[in-house]
DNA sequence: CGTCTGCTTGAGACATTTCAATACGCGTGG
DNA sequence: CCACGCGTATTGAAATGTCTCAAGCAGACG
């Protein structure tokens, strides 16, 4: 409430509302669009943004729209009537927010950063999509990969240890800020809270997973503790307890 | 291997190869298709048959066709390096098996009870895919309800305890076997292995909890512990910890 | 400088696992 | 019919991992 539309603090990533320039043009679900479809999504577009922490939508909620996110982090949260509450996804740029067909949120939807969404109207999407393939058939896509990913993370849930759910997390975060060279680097997006949320545990024990991570010299630790470091990935990927097929718990 | 394909031991449920006499019919992949999309999937599909424990997939494997599950019980399972297992889905019939544009199944497809599937040829199905319409959105619409599925499942796997997960998997096995009448009545299609791989938690977990609930009255177990009633379903859901918001661990 | 929020660390409580033994249901063969 | 063995389920006691509760610490901000 507190936003001004399509404003943003940012240079200008944003001020086109062109589609053809969109960073995220190639992987999103308007991917395989063309020309004729491009532009009847772009007619019914429109941008918006939360601040972090900010709610996009509540549990239950029923949402006018579905849309894109084109720019920052968000998680999807479930709860237990008590308040236990577990993360069961996140957005990164590119990721689909809703579903067509169902207008009520099975989840909370939560910004974590800066965050945009590309919204379209639900009525005028569901439209798009019986008409066009292409749309349909990369929504397919993605969803497929979201299920993947589900279900890996599942595997994670049910059996990994604290140790080996802290290091599997750290070691997506540090493949996706993925800097080629040899001392891994990245920056946490998410705090302890999050990323407890996200691995089935309390802060505390993420916290002292961290600690003994560092203790055991498979990551270095930034002061403020949100930057991490690693050496080995090897040596990462083997506290994480990982099949050698590669895992993708963030699906492309 | 002993197996000869679509002889099958049972008086005739799949003797015809009409589509149009298909028990699933209106529920499977190909529920929204009329005439000539019907003709071209009955032209392309054929059955066979699985005995229980018998291997449908391995993790890893490329399989050469995708299908719809017409009969029985089958269980998806990932596994860690060491041996630890986590089932993280379960198919019943209408269910789709195998994803189009991926050859390499993500987890193991196990047969639980004799399991029919049937099977359409990868190539001829994407095929079909690219294009119609009817079946490319069904399979969307069944693959966010299974994606809603898993999600319901990591809150039980990351924030229930013992006792709620295994309560949360008798209602769901009650509900299914819907007898209407007051005193529900189920038998369980999984034994205590695949329960407690489901529930991430260990065959004696399960088995205890089990009869915590029989001592607390919340269920009643016949001899052999494979059938289960219940006298009220209220208290059992009470028991699982539920939102009043009906989940749908089993997508319809 | 004080307060706030987020992170870390410690000690004890608790739930689940682990290991081990026993019981049950059931087909097989004597 | 009983004895036997086998797979599955139950129960017990001790070990262990994670949570809970509580305190301390660091950086950000007014």
């Amino acid at each position: 409430m507190k936003q001004q539309p399509g404003s943003a603090a940012m240079p200008g990533t944003l001020a086109t509302q062109d589609c053809g320039a969109c960073p995220i043009r190639h992987r999103a679900v308007c991917a395989k669009c063309d020309g004729d479809e491009l532009d009847r999504l772009q007619q019914m577009k429109s941008y918006r943004t939360w601040a972090p922490g900010e709610t996009i939508a509540l549990e239950g909620d029923t949402l006018p729209f579905v849309g894109t996110l084109v720019r920052g982090c968000a998680t999807l949260t479930k709860s237990l009537e008590d308040g236990r509450v577990q993360m069961v996804g996140m957005l990164m740029p590119s990721d689909f927010v809703g579903r067509p067909g169902r207008s009520a949120a099975p989840y909370e939807v939560t910004a974590v950063t800066d965050t945009t969404l590309c919204l379209f109207e639900r009525q005028g999407f569901e439209r798009l999509i019986a008409d066009t393939p292409h749309v349909s058939t990369r929504l397919l896509e993605m969803s497929l990969n979201e299920l993947d990913a589900a279900r890996d993370w599942m595997l994670l849930l049910g059996r990994k240890t604290a140790r080996e759910r802290v290091a599997t997390l750290l070691g997506l975060v540090l493949r996706r800020a993925a800097t080629q060279t040899a001392p891994l680097r990245a920056e946490l997006p998410l705090g302890r809270e999050a990323m407890a949320s996200f691995l089935g545990l309390t802060i505390e024990t993420v916290s002292r997973q961290i600690s003994a991570l560092r203790r055991d010299g498979v990551i270095e630790v930034a002061a403020g503790g949100r930057t991490i470091l690693c050496p080995d990935f090897a040596t990462l990927r083997l506290a994480a307890g990982d099949n050698d097929n590669a895992e993708q718990i963030f699906p492309d």
